[in-house]
DNA sequence: GCCTAATCGAGACGGTACGTCGAGTCTTATT
DNA sequence: AATAAGACTCGACGTACCGTCTCGATTAGGC
């Protein structure tokens, strides 16, 4: 057992995955977490730093986008709407957690880092494609920037998230693409 | 001395403020508070709730936007990124703070609309001004619902605030101005 | 509530007292007093350093020596055998404490001091009535050191502890008192 | 290396002897011997059954009464003071460790057995010969019990190590000698 | 000018969670 | 087969805040 034991590794990011989604971030213990995971707290303090750098953990581990497959629709519209909607989908399931862990990223900044490089990074992706099809169906006039269209996509459903809070409905995310992202791609495309 | 003390209040309220930028809002307790008021927990526990709520006082009485206040610079482009700057340096000014309330606020939804609406609240006019402003220069074609541009520039700001943070540079408001306000608020005012 | 309310202090003292009796004194936490005494650990710790403290506290409290009375029997043998049997019970009942303390005081001289001084005191006048009757009814040729006296029979008391442990019979009485003490003073008197 | 490694066991019980005379045995942990002696904590555990077990067999093996020789003086006055002498010098040099184990001594009645057994044992013998002498030279009247004067030698000091600590001074030696233990063995020879 | 009532400071209280430490067990790789 | 290394569970430790509470002392305005 010379090594850390993955398997106890596992027991404890699953216990803290449950009492995440149970309790909350605010309100689940590590003795919660240690008496679940049939651990003992010796053991998580071993491997991480505290709770948010477990919680880190778990959330890079388990809640990374599952790419919200730009599925091909036919039209811009309808594929941006696809990825716009993926993203509601993505950031309303982390929400808890990472509103949860804000206010001690502050005075963790590092912890900060690492959580963001897994926040966007796959979802780049999703936008590249239906763009680059686009422009080969001459919807689009010109090539645009994927990853400022997501950007702002991004920041659409998070800004929706902080000021108004989930659920997201159709009509927003009508509103997002028809309102913004698709003016948006269009003046770029022809600037 | 019937009435509440209104120097005690003031006396809490100035303490708040600065165990705020010193310790932050996570280590920041109202045991500190108390003392460095010369204040007695009950006395703050009588006026306020709790932390969260004393601290969301302390915003809407200290941190209030002093209005960005759309200076008239002769161009649509030079008004917007008046507001956009003023906007930046509000969120600059805040973030901690509402960061540190953040995840309280996912359990006291009142809180989080009292928040709320010392959030945008005045800043909103300052928008409305320019745009109308362009519209008889005949710089925009058509009417165009300011609150919507609003909203586009608050989330690009705080956007910006949670994946990169602080400083907000001047080719952040350039491009943010250029590449999304701008574009933007000429198609709407062209539908 | 501004001073230390006697009550609670009361509460941990006997719920200290019956897990000493229970448990014993080094499988007995403070939490558990805590809990018994439907007292939280602050409020122990606030009042004693640590368990040693708050042990010693129950002792010179709650054990000290009631005074074994020397009953006036009309001899010194039967006095002193009295004052005896009366010593073999009051070690018998702190000793399990006691010893349970001994490796802490070895590192709290202060503590220690504390204990000692509760561990004699009263004991010693016991003695001294009895010796000072015999003298007055001849018995004895003439005036004893009772104190020394006492730190004899003492000593006894504590090498039986220690070395065979209770219980102390009455042959261990008898042979203490006529074989030790009664040679001691006779001779101590005929000097 | 079949059989348990002798060298080990060297290495283990010099760690400990170390460490006890080092920090005291509260403040001494099995990791801290583990780790000076090179072992690991399974070697330790194969061979006793806990820090007790350890510290008593240390204290059988490194500790033991080098006979404190009773010197023929002459006299029996000078026998039995440096006997006496050599049960301070003992004791004082034992103390710290018995008392550390003491609190353990009280639920493992098989070790507490073990420990009396090397503690007094062999420096009884050291007190039958001044006797006998003694009484070859005429200068006891009969035949006395060398065991029990011993225990009462011995009482004495634990009593003094008990209520006030090392070190002995040669006044107690003194105090003792004359005070107590001639004016019995006087007493008891000519019953 | 006094009295009654509200408010104050101080800080003890029951709780809950924290992060650390030591004991004793068990696993793996080495010798 | 016994070892060194060290991870493991368990449970106690002592600390820090929380939000509630009970004290006297202090200060108002109504008499």
């Amino acid at each position: 057992m010379a090594p850390f034991d993955p398997e106890r590794e596992r027991a404890i990011l699953d216990a803290t995955m449950e009492l995440l989604s149970e309790v909350g971030y605010d309100r689940m213990s590590i003795d919660q977490i240690a008496k679940r995971a049939k651990a003992s707290k010796a053991t998580i303090y071993r491997r991480w730093q505290g709770k948010p750098e477990l919680v880190v953990d778990v959330i890079c581990r388990r809640f990374d986008m599952d790419g919200p497959e730009g599925a091909d629709t036919g039209s811009l519209r309808g594929d941006l709407a696809a990825v716009f909607r993926g993203l509601c989908e993505t950031v309303e399931r982390k929400h808890t957690l990472i509103i949860g862990l804000s206010s001690t990223l502050l005075s963790h900044q590092e912890l900060a880092r690492t959580l963001r490089a897994h926040l966007h990074a796959r979802d780049f992706d999703a936008v590249r494609e239906p763009v680059e099809r686009a422009v080969k169906r001459r919807e689009l006039a010109g090539p645009v920037d994927a990853r400022r269209l997501f950007t702002i996509a991004e920041a659409l459903v998070w800004h929706r998230m902080i000021f108004a809070g989930p659920p997201f409905g159709p009509e927003f995310v009508a509103e997002s693409v028809d309102g913004v992202l698709m003016p948006l791609v269009t003046a770029w495309s022809t600037a």
